[in-house]
RNA sequence: GGCCCCGUCGUCUAGUCCGGUCCAGGACACCGCCCUUUCACGGCGGCGACGCGGGUUCGAAUCCCGCCGGGGUCACCA
């Protein structure tokens, strides 16, 4: 048997923005074609046309690309299997709806959702699974007249075989069976002749001549209404996949309600795109029993569905941050500097043009380089660099305090900076610790109510480093204004 | 409630298919120590899990049964 093209999708709504549980979605697809060497389809799904909107299209791909995912064929992108929104395939649901048609695989349904819903309560209060009772099923042509003169507009249902095996092989969960008869006859059309999205999804994913349908676990209960679809059809049906959900904290379906983030959101915060694919990755999916650290290239040759978990994960935010650590740390720092620019713009730290204060921003963040966990932290890591004014808080007021000798000493220390010819942090050292031994004070204090004055914090880079940078000048008027806040 | 899926440290997971090498390995978080001018980084160490009960077996996290727990889904939304 020859071995079909591998050719997966993702399939978004422009209902919303992109989510992480979409985008793990996404990334699996990308990963899985590259593996295969297949094709990545991207398809939009905006039958909803109130829901849908263009804006909500837009962002999705510009998340997608943020993440470095790349897809053969696409709206854009073009594809001999489009057009790639279902709102352009109107044409090819109708042929194939005339067919299950043809093939009294459908039939004219004139309950309206009010009835249907009130049956469903009822059934509901009776303790019965809400199913169509399929009381439109065998109509005679003179009943559809009557109910049609009657003014109804009727929908199409799909008309299930009662005793077809609609259990399948799902690549990460094995065997799901389900039998028909837990179904019910679901609608594929509106009233107004437009199809819905078991009928849709079916279609598009034959006709795209997908192999591999690699979505979220929560499409399961989906699968065997379209496997009746495409044996109605007569169409040869995919390999399925479902993947584990992503869960909140307290291990229900990841969503608003815990605060879960559009994909760009975590972009706006600083996580770098390489980090959050590789944490993406590992939700759901191993390669071994401790390698975690991976490219998106990586990534693309290790993938594999066989290591895809069943059990949903816990989207742990403590540890995408320290892995988004890891990949600043590994930036070289101007890199470090080129990525975290955007936020010192906006934080107004530096303009756009490469001046002192741009030089001073990439040396001073050089200096907080094993320290910064999102590029969002950039501005307030090097603030003080640039501050007008220093503003003690709390610790640093602290150690400003427990200085020996207090205003005097500060005094000293200004005095003996502003001697220095070479201020070079190796001549800072040497004189502040020459300083200390010399008034009989540790070395420590002097340094934690020098970076006090310095900073206004009790946390911070090296001293003598960050002094050195501060500059002479800058140094000396620090200390100075420290040494005179004691007064007060 | 029906149907479906899942169940190893707090979290992500390795191990489960092919039972012994697992008194269960790695990572995040947490705690301690070291390094050290603080924080961080790094190093070392600690805490911490096979949901429960039966069975099969010389031996079970791994196989079988039952129970319990959690989740998903039941739209003319996708």
């Amino acid at each position: 048997m020859a071995k079909k093209a591998v050719r997966v999708r993702f399939a978004p709504a422009p209902t919303g923005r992109l989510h992480v549980g979409g985008a793990r979605t996404a990334l699996f697809n990308d990963l899985f074609a590259r593996r295969h060497k297949g094709a990545f389809i991207l398809r939009v799904e905006d039958t909803d046309a109130a829901r849908s909107s263009e804006e909500y299209y837009r962002s999705i791909i510009e998340a997608l690309t943020w993440l470095g995912l790349e897809w053969d064929e696409g709206p854009e992108a073009g594809g001999k299997h489009g057009p790639y929104r279902q709102s352009q395939r109107r044409d090819i649901y109708a042929e194939y709806l005339d067919k299950l048609k043809e093939g009294g695989r459908a039939y004219e349904c004139f309950c309206t959702p009010e009835e249907l819903e009130e049956r469903r309560r009822d059934a509901r209060d009776a303790g019965e699974a809400p199913r169509y009772d399929g009381r439109c099923a065998n109509l005679s042509p003179r009943e559809r007249e009557r109910l049609a003169r009657q003014g109804l507009k009727p929908c199409l249902r799909f008309r299930l075989d009662e005793g077809a095996d609609l259990a399948f092989d799902d690549l990460v969960r094995g065997r799901v069976e389900i039998k028909a008869g837990d179904l019910d006859d679901f609608v594929v059309a509106r009233p107004d002749g437009s199809p819905t999205y078991n009928f849709v999804c079916a279609v598009d994913d034959a006709t795209m001549a997908i192999s591999h349908v690699i979505r979220g676990e929560d499409h399961i209960s989906n699968t065997p209404r379209q496997l009746a679809v495409y044996r109605a059809l007569a169409f040869e049906p995919p390999v399925f996949a479902h993947l584990p959900l992503l869960l909140g904290p307290d291990r229900s379906r990841l969503s608003k309600r815990h605060g879960a983030k559009a994909v760009l959101e975590y972009r706006d915060e600083g996580y770098v795109p390489e980090a959050f694919v590789n944490f993406l990755a590992l939700l759901g999916w191993s390669y071994d029993d401790e390698r975690e650290l991976f490219s998106l290239k990586e990534l693309r040759k290790y993938f594999s569905l066989a290591r895809v978990a069943k059990k949903g994960a816990v989207f742990d935010v403590d540890k995408l941050k320290w892995m988004n650590g890891v990949y600043l740390r590994r930036l070289s720092v101007g890199d470090l500097f080129e990525r975290a620019r955007p936020w010192l713009e906006k934080a107004g730290l530096v303009g756009a043009e490469d001046d002192e204060k741009a030089e001073l921003a990439a040396r001073a963040l050089a200096l907080e380089h094993e320290k910064i966990k999102t590029l969002g932290e950039a501005p307030e890591l090097i603030a003080f660099f640039f501050a007008e004014r220093v503003e003690y808080d709390e610790p640093a007021q602290e150690n400003l305090l427990k200085l020996p000798g207090g205003a005097a000493i500060l005094r000293d220390v200004a005095e003996a900076c502003a001697a220095l010819e070479d201020f070079s942090a190796e001549a800072l050292e040497r004189t502040v610790r020459e300083f200390a031994q010399e008034k009989k004070i540790s070395a420590g204090k002097i340094i934690h109510a020098m970076r006090a004055a310095l900073s206004g914090r009790a946390v911070g880079p090296s001293l003598f480093d960050m002094a050195a940078l501060l500059g002479q000048e800058r140094v000396v008027k620090r200390l100075m204004k420290a040494a005179s806040a004691y007064k007060r």
